[in-house]
DNA sequence: TTGCTGACCGACG
DNA sequence: CCGTCGGCCAGCA
């Protein structure tokens, strides 16, 4: 687990970062979706707390909803709610998309259900470690 | 401009 | 145990 204490977690791809101007809650969301590496999961409680929001979990969500459109590829069938459970299956091109995504991974997924889930859970305030 | 909605989470009863 | 409600941020009618 936390082997790394890199506090370099704060810089963020500098891209989107305007003057003066911070990332939208959203686009932070992709951000850290992104670093979620494959054959792990994260909730998106974890996201929205890594981002300092944890009662903003919807937000990240729906920020989901728009990562599909966004240039930039993001992972978000890595991210599933916090039971596990593939909430967001149905905003995948088909039903078991998110599936099949998973478990090409590595993951096993049985009825929309991670198997091992917090073996498989990807904690973003450990693995980039906030200091 | 006001108000509702949303791939959630946690607290209450 | 299960149903209900409030809350956070951003987009859209």
């Amino acid at each position: 687990m936390q082997k790394n204490k890199t506090r370099q977690v704060n810089s963020f791809p500098p891209h989107s970062e305007g003057a003066g101007g911070e990332l939208s809650f959203y686009e932070k969301v992709y951000e850290v979706a992104r670093l979620i590496p494959p054959g792990r999961v994260t909730s998106y409680g974890a996201i929205a707390a890594y981002l300092g929001s944890v009662q903003s979990s919807r937000m990240v969500g729906w920020a989901m909803n728009n990562a599909h459109i966004q240039e930039r590829y993001v992972p978000a069938h890595r991210v599933v709610n916090r039971n596990g459970l593939l909430t967001g299956k149905h905003h995948f091109g088909t039903s078991n998309a998110m599936q099949e995504y998973l478990e090409a991974e590595g993951i096993r997924v049985i009825d929309d259900q991670i198997c091992d889930f917090e073996k498989h859970f990807w904690n973003p305030m450990i693995e980039l470690d906030m200091d």
